[in-house]
DNA sequence: CTGAAAGCGCTAACAA
DNA sequence: TTGTTAGCGCTTTCAG
């Protein structure tokens, strides 16, 4: 198809492709109001989209953006991730190049000469999950990091607020009047960096509350639903008065696994047992039952921010360490007061019954009907 | 910085910018070895990587690829078509444009635009479920539609193969011995156009196999984790006789409600009841306990055909339908003969064990430990 | 207020 | 076998 050009228009509107250009790029400052209409009425008659190809070669600007992730398809947070970068750009004018290097070291440095081939005006580097990474050489300083950071802290970057979250969901519980809260953690062996943070925020939160931790209630397990449910067992297997009345979770997968052995032994949640996970697992979190109050990751957020960063849209200061995106809470119905069970309480703890909530306060799970 | 261009590696190797592009570009029919050796040999050292831009205005092919969908983000299966996309790209040395336009008719219509002044050399239009999609008015015809068709077929597609994939995991179940098959299907209204082939490739089946197909065990339910446990609930109603020893599911996720309503009634699986899944959903089916036996949607595959035909480099005849990509069945643990509890069959069926599965083969579904 | 001309970095005829 | 030249379609001085 014969592309129309610059020159199409400049003839349609009898004027000279200069002119053409300074109208259509908005530098009307001393362009007669007569000449303008005439052009934008020509262009669009005519159907005029101007080569962007041509418009970056000249301009030195594509406007566009490289994101290269590790593994960018095949976990459930990679999009929300991934939408966050496109809406971003896509409001700002921009065009998103997506490169997967499936944690190849070799595919991404071919990654980022492919991307600097292209000329992209901007570059973020994205991992699937909260980590440090190795900087792959010749990536341009001011590539904004997506989910993860680099030792040195040269590059900007956002990671989840781990911490924030952990206390966020262990207040929840302390709020509803836990004192025995567990904590269902992952394996040590090749935990996420998350792990070790979220247990801080757990310990924070009941040092605060004036209660005394119990090492027999901080568990471990592989990050899976059996892990979780392993490690739930061990938990429910305790003696009467050392068991816990709420169980927080390295993640909802293991909540799901937490879901099952407690359900196994015919004990209700959250009359029985309330439970928090964490993730906001997409199809895990809002289809147990009762659906899973959780700590939200915010990975669209993230990818919002980074991509904003990375196109000088939005600020952020270098060297000031990763910037700490919030994980909201999302009440559903796992949660309740320990006293739930028992109209009583049998340790003549005061019952603070939590104010009640809406049921399955859901947000727009998609219906992934096949 | 000061990029590199082709003139600094000219002036290094001592010819011209033509014979460097020459020999760059592999056209080296008549230039001698010494050349094409210093030259190349002065590219790398002075760090040449040439500017893709300039390269696509000269020679109107961008290598670049321009992938439209609607909810590209939000569904665990889009991970898997952009990988397939993402890889094939890779592979042919192209880079991919990903636009997601949330359903959005008019920003559709601006994708189309934008990737057309970004002189994408191939698009692909791409749906997050099977279904018909309305073509943007503007897009080229050779756009090739992945996981959607239209409606007047002009465009080559690519959609599951879901009676192929039906007619396998009702196949399953009657080969391990099952004559009671229920069909645990999706709710009719607006049932995604899959249903309706699913259903008839488990007709297909039962006719072929000489069942008589009992109505009573068609049950419906909206396609999540409670539909399935509500409709599985009425199945298990059922009086003793009429009851299904085996049920094929819409999907993973009311799969998963029929686990719930077995659990709950303390059957167990496979031995009290079979089940087979269909889309094998990440972190659902494999999580399940069993692991669910389930007909796998060919998102990669897709993926990459969508991109070998859009870049030419995979055959597809215009015009000829869809092209259908098998639905293959991933094994687990959720399918035995209908014998299986009860050493003596009851109804003097004979039982036909099926050859006995190693436990719970799965294929490198990722850690996703937030 | 508008037009002419130069050139972004590259490739492809055509010359040499 | 290699170099010269003329653009690809656009923007942007600089003249008019």
């Amino acid at each position: 198809m014969p592309r129309v050009r610059i020159a199409d228009v400049a003839v349609e509107a009898g004027v000279s492709p200069a002119t053409v250009s300074l109208v259509l790029n908005g530098k009307v400052a001393r362009i007669s109001q007569g000449t303008q209409d005439r052009v934008r009425e020509a262009a669009r008659s005519i159907g005029y989209h101007p080569n962007k190809i041509a418009q970056g070669l000249r301009t030195r600007s594509t406007k566009t953006l490289g994101l290269i992730s590790d593994t960018i398809a095949t976990t459930p947070f990679a999009g929300r991730m991934l939408a966050g970068a496109q809406d971003a750009a896509r409001q700002h004018g921009y065009l998103l190049f997506l490169v997967n290097t499936n944690g190849d070291l070799a595919t991404e440095r071919e990654a980022v000469q492919a991307l600097a081939g292209q000329q992209v005006d901007a570059m973020i580097l994205a991992a699937m999950w909260h980590r440090e990474v190795e900087v792959p050489e010749g990536l341009s300083e001011d590539t904004v990091l997506l989910d993860c950071f680099d030792r040195s802290g040269t590059h900007r970057s956002v990671v989840p607020d781990e911490i924030g979250g952990a206390i966020t969901g262990v207040s929840e519980l302390v709020r509803a009047g836990h004192r025995r809260i567990a904590h269902l953690d992952v394996d040590e062996e090749d935990a996420p960096i998350a792990a070790a943070i979220r247990h801080q925020g757990y310990l924070q939160v009941l040092r605060e509350a004036g209660i005394a931790v119990d090492p027999g209630l901080h568990v471990r397990g592989e990050s899976s639903s059996r892990g979780g449910r392993e490690a739930t067992d061990r938990l429910l297997d305790l003696p009467e008065g050392r068991r816990p009345t709420a169980i927080f979770c390295f993640n909802d997968r293991m909540a799901a696994g937490a879901y099952a052995a407690l359900h196994r032994r015919g004990m209700r949640i959250p009359q029985d047992m309330s439970v928090v996970g964490f993730d906001d697992q997409q199809l895990v979190a809002s289809e147990l039952d009762p659906p899973l109050t959780t700590i939200a990751l915010p990975h669209y957020e993230m990818g919002r921010w980074a991509t904003e960063v990375a196109l000088g849209t939005g600020a952020a200061a270098p060297g000031a360490g990763p910037h700490l995106m919030p994980c909201p809470i999302v009440r559903r119905d796992s949660v309740d007061s320990p006293s739930a069970a028992a109209p009583t309480p049998a340790d003549g703890e005061p019952c603070r019954n939590p104010t009640p909530r809406p049921r399955s306060r859901d947000r727009g799970d998609v219906d992934v009907a096949s």
